[in-house]
RNA sequence: CGGGGUGUGGCGCAGUUGAUAGCGCGCUCGGUUUGGGACCGAGAGGUCGAAGGUUUGAGUCCUUUCACCCCGACCA
C-alpha cells in the first residue's frame, strides 16, 4: 500500500473525547473512526489488523473441527421466547425493532438460540454428531454505558463457536481441545504470557465456566493469578470452598486487573431441554444434545493489544497481526531515490511481503513519526545514504539500533 | 439509570461587564527547504450542537432538547 494513496491520515493530537489509550491511538493513527459512543468503524489499516486476528482464530478453530458459517443480525422473537430471553427484564441489552407489518424482531446480541434453531433443521441422528460450528459476527448490545474505546462497545466483532455433542464425555473432549486451541490463539496473538485460563461463574448450568483473562491495567475485571499453576480465579468466585476444590492456597495468589478476551461455557443439556434440541441415539431413543459455547472478542482483543503494546510514540503491533511487516520510508525526492524506493517496493511486493510504502512528499521527521505511530514492526529507509552505501537501513520498531542490509537479506528475512 | 463535566472551521482550543467570531495545527497556491512532525508569503474554510425566549443587539443571559466524556450502578 502506498501511503500517498491511503485515504486515512494520522493526527498530531489524540481526540479530546477519548480517554482510553486504545481509542486515542487507533483514531490518531487512522485505524478506526468513531461513529457514535461505543460504535467504531474499521478503516483500511484497522481492518487489516482485524482480518489478521480472524485468520489466526480461524486456523485454530478449523484445526479442532470447527465449521465456519455466518448467522444473521436480524432475529425472530419466537426463537428467544422459548428460553425466556426475549424479556427485557431477563436480557437488558436487546436492540429491538419492528417490520413494516409490526412483526417484532431483535438484533443479535448473542446467537446461541439462533444457532440451535438452525442446527435443528439438520440434526436427526447420533451419526450426525458431533457438530461444531463457529462464525465471526457483529454483536449488537444496547449497553447503558459504552466505555474503554473498542474494548466495550455497543457493536463489536466476536467469534462464537458452538459445540453439539452426544454426551458429556464427548463434550468434555471437545471442551478440552477448545481450551488448548484458545491457548494457542492467544500465544500467536502475542498475549500468551499475560493471558490466563480463569475460573469464573458458571451460571445456572455448571460450577465454573472458563474465561481467558489478559492482564491489563485498562481492564474491568479483577482476577487472582496463580503463576505457578498458570491459572487464575475470577474475583466473583473467590471463595474458600472453590479454592479448596482447585487445590489453591489464597496466599499464593496475586491480584491483578484484567480483560476478558474469551469465555467458554458448558451448557450441559439445559438449553437443549428448553428448546427441544435432540437426536435419535443408537437405541432408537430420543436424546438431548450436550451444548457448549465458546467466544472470543475479536475487536476487543485488538483493543487490548493496542492498549498493551504501545509506547510514547504510538502503537507497536506484534508481527503476526500488524497491518504490514515493513514501513518503507523514502527520504528525499531525487529521481534516483524515487526509482530506488519504487523498485524495492515492487521487489518486496513480489516476494509476498506486506509493505506500507511512504512515498509521500514529506520530510523525514514526519515519516519517522508516522512509522512509529502506526506501529509497523520494521522500518526500512531508502535515501541518498543508502544508495551510496548500497545497503538499506533496517530498524525494528521496538529497538533503537539501525542495521544495514542488502536487498537479498531483506527478502530472505521477510519473504514468507 | 443516578451524579458530575463538555459542545465554537477537519483536529486541538481562546472568546472579558451582551456589541462586526479569533489562535495553533491541518488544508490550497507560490517560493526556499529535506535524516526525527521545516520556513516565508498569499488564500480557502464557521447559521458558535439544536429549538424556543429575553434584548436595539446573544457564542455570551433564560428555558427545553440532543450529543459526547467521566464516576457509579449494570455486564446470563
Amino acid at each position: 500500500m502506498r501511503l500517498s494513496q491511503l485515504f486515512t491520515k494520522t493526527r498530531k493530537d489524540p481526540p479530546a473525547d477519548e480517554v482510553s489509550r486504545n481509542a486515542q491511538l487507533l483514531i490518531q493513527a487512522g485505524f478506526v473512526n468513531k461513529e457514535m459512543a461505543g460504535v467504531y468503524a474499521y478503516l483500511p489499516l484497522g481492518l487489516k489488523v482485524l482480518e489478521n486476528i480472524k485468520r489466526i482464530v480461524r486456523e485454530e478453530m478449523n484445526l479442532i473441527g470447527g465449521q465456519e458459517l455466518s448467522m444473521t443480525s436480524l432475529q425472530p422473537k419466537e426463537t428467544w421466547e422459548v428460553t425466556g430471553r426475549w424479556d427485557d427484564d431477563v436480557v437488558d441489552v436487546w436492540f429491538k425493532s419492528k417490520l413494516k407489518d409490526d412483526t417484532e424482531v431483535g438484533f443479535g446480541w448473542s446467537h446461541e438460540e439462533a444457532i440451535v434453531e438452525m442446527i435443528k433443521q439438520h440434526l436427526g441422528s447420533y451419526k450426525d454428531l458431533p457438530i461444531n460450528v463457529y462464525q465471526f459476527q457483529n454483536k449488537l448490545r444496547n449497553e447503558l454505558r459504552a466505555k474503554s474505546g473498542i474494548m466495550r462497545g455497543r457493536e463489536f466483532l466476536m467469534k462464537d463457536m458452538y459445540s453439539c455433542s452426544t454426551d458429556e464425555a464427548e463434550h468434555n473432549k471437545f471442551y478440552q481441545s477448545a481450551i488448548e486451541a484458545y491457548t494457542r490463539v492467544y500465544k500467536k496473538l502475542g498475549l500468551g504470557d499475560d493471558t490466563y485460563v480463569t475460573f469464573a461463574s458458571g451460571g445456572a448450568f455448571t460450577k465454573f465456566s472458563h474465561e481467558f483473562q489478559t492482564v491489563c491495567e485498562a481492564g474491568e475485571d479483577i482476577i487472582y493469578l496463580h503463576r505457578g499453576k498458570n491459572i487464575a480465579v475470577n474475583e466473583e468466585v473467590m471463595t474458600d470452598e472453590n479454592l479448596a476444590n482447585l487445590d489453591i492456597k489464597r496466599e499464593d495468589l496475586e491480584q491483578v486487573k484484567s480483560v476478558e478476551v474469551g469465555n467458554i461455557f458448558d451448557f450441559g443439556t439445559h438449553k437443549s431441554e428448553q428448546m427441544n434440541f435432540g437426536f435419535t441415539n443408537e437405541s432408537g431413543d430420543r436424546q438431548l444434545v450436550h451444548l457448549g459455547s465458546y467466544g472470543i472478542g475479536i475487536s476487543r482483543v485488538m483493543g487490548v493489544i493496542a492498549e498493551k503494546f504501545s509506547d510514547k510514540k504510538g502503537l507497536v503491533w506484534p508481527e503476526n497481526i500488524a497491518p504490514a511487516q515493513i514501513y518503507l520510508a523514502r527520504l528525499g525526492d531525487d529521481q534516483t531515490i524515487i526509482e530506488a524506493a519504487d523498485k524495492l517496493y515492487k521487489i518486496l511486493q513480489q516476494a509476498g511481503v506486506e509493505v506500507l510504502y511512504d512515498d509521500r512528499d514529506a520530510r523525514p521527521g514526519q515519516k519517522f513519526a508516522d512509522a512509529d505511530l502506526i506501529g509497523i514492526p520494521y522500518r526500512v529507509v531508502v535515501s541518498s545514504k543508502t544508495i551510496s552505501g548500497e545497503a538499506y537501513e533496517l530498524k525494528k520498531r521496538t529497538e533503537d539500533e539501525i542495521e544495514f542490509v542488502s536487498e537479498d537479506e531483506l527478502i530472505k528475512k521477510f519473504a514468507a
